[in-house]
Parts: C-alpha cells; structure tokens; sequence
RNA sequence: GGCCCCAUCGUAUAGCGGCCUAGUACGCCGCCCUCUCACGGCGGUAACGCGGGUUCGAAUCCCGCUGGGGUCACCA
C-alpha cells in the first residue's frame, strides 16, 4: 500500500470506455435486467468503447444452461450486440467464470501471500453465539474473530479437521466514490466487515470473481443495479488491493441504476409476470417498443419526446444524466410506447413481424399458401394501426381464414345485435348480391350497402353496419368493414351474412 | 437495529436559483373525425412530502424531520 492509498479511478471517457453485462444464468430474463443491459450497450455505442458480456455461473447450484441460452437470446432478439465476450472471443476469455477457475486460484494465492487475505474458521453458528455472548446485534453479522489467528490457533483448527473459508481484510478506513449517477458516497470505517471470498472447499465466490474479472477485463464503468450499491465499498477495497498488485490498472467508476418497481412499491420480482422478458415477446413486444420504453425507466431523450429510435438513444445517451429514483413498470405506457413503434414500421416490416405470430396463434397454418400470404398482405394497412402487441393480429385477422361454418360468435357480438338484424342482413344480402364479382371492391360495397342501407332503410350508420360486422366477423370490433368484405371475397361474405341470417332465425 | 440510497401530477419524466401562474408523455374525462375499434385532432383533470435556513429571489443549494427502498450470506 505504498501509491495507492489514493483512489485510482479510472479516467476513460471516450473509445477507452469497456462496459460489461455480467448476469447470473439462474432464471427467465427479466425487464430490469435488460433495462441494464441496454444502459451499458448505449454507454459503449456513444463512447465508441466496447461492450464485453460475461456469464457470471459460479453458483453451480442455481445456475441453468436453459437460462444461460435465454439471456442470450434474448440479447440477440434485442439487437444488443457485444464486442467481445460470450461467442465473440476476446483477449481476456474465457468468458464463463465456471471456465476461469485456474485464473481465480492464481489471484487468490497471490492476495494471499501479500497478506490481504486470511483463513477463517468461524462458522456462521459460532459467529452468532459470539454476538450473543457480547451483547452484540446479531445483524452485525460477522466480527473479524479470524483476523489475527496465530500459526498455532489455525493448526489447532485444522486439527479438528475444519477447513477455513478465505476472507478479504477490510482496511480500517472510510472508503468513498464518486457514483456515475448518485454523486459522492462514503462509507464510513467500520461499517463493512471482512468479507468471505473463497469457499473451504476452495470455490471463488461472486464478491471475489466479479471485481477480479472487471480488473482483468479492463472495465472501465461499472453500471449497474442499485442492490449492488452497498457491495461497493468492498469491492473498491479488493480493487485497492489488485490495484497494488499490478492486476487492476485502474478501479473502475461506479454507476447504479435505480431499481425497476412493480405495482405498490416493491421490487419487480422474478416472480411478477411484468418482468418476464419472454412474455412481453410472447405478447408481441416488438424490440424497439420494449428497448425505448425501458430507455425511459430512468432516463429521458428530450423533455418533449418519448419515442425514439435506439440511433437517437445511442447518440444522446450519458449514465450522467440518468435519474436515481426507483422508477415503476407502467404496463399501459409501455404498451402505448409499442404501439407507436409498431406504427412506425413499413407495412412490410410489420407483416414480417405478425407472421410468427398469426401462425402460433392458430390463425394461419404453419405453411401459409399464397392465398392467404396475399390476404395477409392487403389486411396489414387495416390493421397496424389498431395493434398494440403483434399476438392481437390473430384476433383482428383470424375471420379471415375460415370457412364461414366455422367463424364463432363471440358473446358480446351477438348480444349487440338489435330486433332488425335479420331485415338489415336481408337487405345487405340482396345490394351485395347485385354487385358481379368483377366490380366486388370496397368502393362499390360501400356504395351498394349505404344506398341500401343508410338510404333505404333509413337507418343509423352505426346500427347499418354492426350486423355485418357481426356476421363477417364474429366480432363486435374488427377491422373496416368493406375492406373485409373485399377480402373474403363475394361468395364467402354472402355465405357469412346468410349464416347469421339463418342463425337469427332458427 | 447499523450502514447506504431515494423523494415533482396516479405513473414515467422535464426542471440543474429568476424563462415555473411547473412543461411533456401514458392513464383518465370530454369533444371532433368516424361503418366498429383504433389512428389522428382539440380541450380538461392532476404534482414540487413537511419544517427550518441561505438568497433580492428556491421545485432547484444546505440542515433536520417524515416517508419509501436497499443491504447487512461460505447467493449473485
């Protein structure tokens, strides 16, 4: 501890900057965990420094391969791309901490040896019954008892066949950083006790391998969850000692995020439905709808604006200006934030997007023929803008690729329906049956049933055309009226309007 | 309980001492457009937690309080 006692952050602002997302494969990829991903990834982009993705796994016990192929699907599907790291190597791979073990060993035999770090035999039993005995809280949890262990204490433990854990020394002073976007935080002497590092059995745990392979790594900014906020102050004290070692260069700046709530003022769990990444795909988030609205969860493009592309995020983005309140999952903006993607989609873009989704949802098969890869085509105006969620396309399309004894009528449909249902399909039937084939357009349908219809029976438009909607539709909401009549084409629409008549009068 | 973080409409945010009788968006309400639903347009509803300072002037700076959250594992 010669040159360090002074901090030796690091001073990378531009192309130097090296971010890292470093997850725990231990569950379903979840929005607060893309929300960070996003963050680092937009740094990277803006600075023109890089983005390393690690795989934290050394929980064996928790960690799962199934996740592991999630999260990076998950990445891809977001179009988070990453310079070095998982499947795009690097200088400092491997980069699956179950992989670095033979790394780990050598670090820690070398904290040990400069003395930073020391054998503890204390099991967490025997630490609470010495709190007991002095009259000490319990939630001090662990009181450096090891620390100053002689050679003759440890054999004598050693003896009884205990193996000792490894725990770092925590220097006796404040320790204190400049958060990226909290400001100065210091943490007095005496509030962070020596912490274990490596199991007896000789397993690294996170609080060691996460700031020895951000050393190693070369990362430059930390950005990350607010829960790890409290872990800093040790983790900048094992730096000052990897620093001292020639392992780090620098200690990396420190930026924690703020949390991303669920309903009420809790955390979003796990367990929420809200924070399953996969659901909101499954829903038919489309990318650039999820990614802007969680750009959103703490940060802002501009005071006026809240939909952007993830060019204009990159080239505004800075972890300065992100803001440290917790924020909450607002379903319903982000569900309008899609939307406004969703428009903003070239029409052939978006009937790429539904495809997947008309089929898994039933509406079309799994090998769609051109008929109806056609029908698709022309019904995508109607309805890309009525969409929220791409799954919504199998409900306002569906009716279109059935046969007409095979459309239901949902409840509410057949229950908006007035007494003159049955003469204004009847009059509908007999204007559609005199338009040919050949003229069977929107424009002559609208026509033709507004002659009939509003003209003739005097009626209101609204009450005119509900039962057509119904009977082509099965619906009381769909999409514009004409244009699906000119979909079905002539014979199946006139099928559909005498299907209901019948019904009704059966 | 110790330590740490946070505090503007219901929600997300703008605001970094005077541009604020606090802006924008979502939501909600009303109107217009309209074949339904959307889209679009117009209008409305609604916030600086409290108390002290500092200052000619405070949503903005400082202190206290209150309230919320996190963390105190041989999980990450």
């Amino acid at each position: 501890m010669t040159t360090s006692s002074v901090p030796q952050f690091s001073t990378a602002t531009g192309a130097d900057v090296r971010v890292r997302f470093c997850p725990s494969p231990t569950g379903t990829p979840h929005v607060g965990m893309v929300r960070t991903a996003l963050f680092n990834w937009a740094y990277a982009r803006h600075t023109g420094g890089t983005f390393v993705f690690r795989i934290e796994d050394t929980d064996a016990a928790r960690d799962s391969e199934e996740s592991y192929a999630q999260i990076i699907d998950s990445l891809r599907w977001l179009g988070l791309d990453w310079d070095e790291g998982i499947d795009a190597g690097g200088d400092h791979g491997p980069y699956r901490q179950s992989q670095r073990g033979e790394i780990y060993q050598g670090v820690i035999a070398r904290l040990l040896e400069a003395g930073y770090l020391y054998e503890s035999f204390s099991t967490a039993e025997e630490i609470d019954a010495r709190n007991l005995a002095a009259g000490r809280p319990k939630q001090l949890g662990y009181d450096n008892f090891d620390r100053d262990l002689t050679d003759e204490q440890r054999a004598a433990f050693r003896a009884e066949g205990r193996e000792p854990a490894l725990r770092f020394r925590v220097p006796d002073t404040d320790l204190s950083f400049t958060d990226l976007v909290r400001g100065d935080i210091t943490f007095p002497a005496g509030s962070t006790i020596d912490f274990v590092v490596v199991r007896p059995n000789g397993a690294p745990l996170y609080t060691l391998v996460n700031p020895v392979d951000d050393a190693l790594m070369g990362i430059t900014h930390v950005l990350r969850g607010e829960d790890l906020l409290s872990s800093t102050p040790r983790q900048i004290a094992l730096y000052h000692a990897l620093v001292d070692l020639g392992i780090a260069q620098a200690i990396p700046q420190f930026g924690h995020l703020p949390y991303v709530m669920g309903e009420g003022n809790k955390k979003l769990s796990k367990r929420d439905p809200e924070s399953n990444l996969l659901l909101h795909r499954e829903r038919g988030f489309i990318p650039e709808g999820l990614l802007n609205y969680l750009s959103l969860l703490g940060w802002s493009l501009a005071p006026d604006r809240d939909v952007f592309t993830r060019d204009e995020m990159v080239a505004a983005f800075d972890v300065a200006n992100v803001n440290p309140n917790p924020a909450r999952f607002d379903q319903k903006k982000a569900d309008s934030i899609n939307a406004d993607h969703i428009r903003l989609l070239s029409e052939d873009d978006f009937r790429g997007r539904i495809l997947p989704y008309l089929i898994a949802g039933g509406a079309l098969p799994v090998e769609p023929s051109e008929h109806q890869l056609e029908v698709v085509r022309r019904a995508v105006p109607l309805v890309q803008s009525r969409i929220t969620v791409l799954s919504e396309a199998v409900g306002m399309l569906g009716f279109l690729f059935i046969q007409s004894d095979a459309l239901v009528y949902e409840e509410d449909a057949l229950k908006s329906l007035k007494d003159d249902a049955p003469q204004v399909l009847a009059a509908g039937i007999s204007a559609l049956e005199e338009i040919g084939e050949q003229n069977w357009f929107t424009e002559t349908i609208q026509g033709a049933l507004q002659t009939a219809l509003i003209d003739g029976l005097g009626l209101k438009p609204r009450l005119a055309f509900g039962p057509l909607r119904v009977a082509a539709s099965g619906r009381r909401v769909s999409p514009p009226l004409f244009e699906s009549f000119e979909l079905l084409g002539r014979d199946e629409t006139l099928a559909r309007l005498s299907a209901l008549a019948a019904r009704l009068a059966g």
